[in-house]
RNA sequence: GGAGAAGUACUCAAGUGGUGAAGAGGACGGUUUGCUAAACCGUUAGUGGGGGCAACUCCAGCGAGGGUUCAAAUCCCUCCUUCUCCGCCA
């Protein structure tokens, strides 16, 4: 959500910005609505304000025994006018509350316009190795090593589903545990969520109402709305929702692993065989609460350390800067890491780190009390992979397999593996 | 799943139709004090919104949303949450 007084102040400003996304908004029909809006809360205000007045005087004439019938008459009139104002203004509001509810967050002023084609590749780490055979796509390297079975995936849940067997479930295991152990070294407050969610934590987190046909919608018996989490975002967003911190509390930084559950409708082609986008995958998202002030050290700090965990790994990625029209619509200004999948013939998302601003801050009502002087405001709200298991799991299978089909196991994984060093072909 | 009870401030809690939503604890400030403690005095219904250059002022707000009424914390309806008992259960 966008601040409303800042559109009213800097309509132009908002629009520009908004430019850089590709949209083009004109805010002159919503800022006239707004302030006929304003100036009917005004009366409708100095009404209430009479009525309360007059009200008053009822238990006191009554004692006096004096008539009150004509002063009720005039009440009753008065309160038929307050009524359907009130109504007025309540629809004025809702169709306020759509319109900003439904604008993105403005990109941050370094932020390039434009879409994907604009993202600027900002770091390299390794290199693309080259091989003295001929590489393997990571499907046959995972199905010969035993550790993904796609037919029994897609027996039990239909296409677009896997399952980790055998080595392939111990190292999906031991990225999560290596990813878990960085973040509390790192001082990160490890969270458990749940993973069905309601509807206003959708909404807090900017997925709803714009992206409802992406998630998975659940009913349960009791027939409330409920939805499994697409991201661990969604639920730590909403830790803090309706709450107001102390400075002290910030910055708040915690973590979760959850599975990840996504509707990715449609086909996408032999290019995406394999892992690359399921129904269902594993991730540990990172998260922060912060001071306006910090957040974008509190950016950097996230990318930094995504891109430690890939570089623990000794997997070849490139960290990516989007352009305004490649970010999501919450975000204000992300970094993507992209690991190198031989196969592919190119990069595939592992992390995204973003910085919110004060946008899911705003929709989830998630303030701070400053010491010095007792304001309160919208904190900032930061989020970034660390990593999508995933889809790190392809990258390690075809970075490091061996003219034999076997796969070596990133040293960092090792300890989490009884020692293992080598997966062979079964 | 069945039955019952309850939701008012940081906490406990009074308030069943009529201007300012008791009281206590806590917290904060002050007086007294060599220090601590104690006593006494004071402040503390968050918050959101409207108007005003401003001092200030008005409106909404008692779990949420509707309704009745000139007037709702209070009466009515729907929902949410918590607790107790029973059943089921990793």
């Amino acid at each position: 959500m966008l601040d409303i007084v800042y559109i009213r102040n800097n309509p132009e400003e908002a629009a520009a910005k908004l430019a850089k996304r590709g949209l083009s908004v004109d805010f002159s029909e919503f800022l006239e609505k707004d302030s006929a809006r304003r100036a009917l809360m005004h009366t409708t205000e100095n009404l209430k304000a009479e009525r309360n007045k007059k009200s008053a005087l009822i238990p006191k004439l009554k004692k006096e025994g004096q008539d009150t019938a004509s002063l009720l008459d005039e009440l009753k009139t008065l309160s038929n006018t307050i009524h359907s104002n009130d109504e007025s203004i309540d629809e004025m509001q809702k169709e306020q509350e759509v319109f900003l509810g439904g604008l993105p967050n403005l990109p941050a002023d370094d932020v390039v316009a434009g879409g994907k084609e604009a993202n600027e590749v900002v770091k390299t780490f390794g290199e693309q190795r080259t091989f003295d055979f001929e590489p393997k796509h990571h499907v046959d390297l995972l199905t010969s090593t035993g550790m993904i079975d796609y037919e029994r995936g897609a027996k039990l849940s239909g296409s677009g589903y896997w399952l980790y067997t055998g080595m392939g479930a111990r190292l999906e295991w031991a990225l999560i545990n290596y990813f878990v152990d960085a973040h509390l070294a790192d001082g990160y407050e490890m969270v458990m969520p749940p993973y069905l969610l309601n509807y206003e934590a959708g909404y807090a987190a900017g997925q709803f109402p714009k992206f409802l046909e992406d998630i998975f919608e659940i009913r349960s018996n009791d027939d409330n709305f409920r939805f499994l989490l697409p991201t661990a975002e969604t639920a730590l967003v909403n830790f803090r929702r309706d709450e107001i911190m102390a400075e002290a509390d910030l910055p708040h930084k915690l973590f979760a692993y959850t599975a990840c559950f996504r509707r990715e409708a449609g086909s996408h082609g032999a290019n995406e065989r394999g892992m690359i986008r399921g129904h269902q995958f594993n991730k540990v998202e990172m998260f922060q609460f912060a001071k306006p002030e910090d957040s974008e050290n509190a950016l950097d700090e996230l990318v930094q350390k995504a891109c430690a965990l890939v570089e623990g790994l000794g997997l070849h990625y490139q960290l990516v800067k989007l352009a305004a029209g490649d970010i999501g619509a919450a975000m204000k200004k992300t970094y993507d890491i992209e690991i190198w999948i031989p196969s592919m013939g190119g990069y595939k998302e592992v992390s995204s780190v973003s910085n919110a601003g004060a946008y899911q801050a705003r929709r989830g009502n998630i303030r701070f009390r400053r010491d010095e002087d007792g304001r309160i405001e919208f904190c900032h709200t930061l989020n970034g992979s660390g990593l999508a298991t995933s889809r790190v799991l392809p990258a390690i299978a075809e970075q490091n397999q061996q003219a034999d089909g076997s796969i070596i196991v990133p040293e960092v994984l090792r300890p989490y593996m009884g020692g293992i060093e080598l997966i062979r072909p079964l």
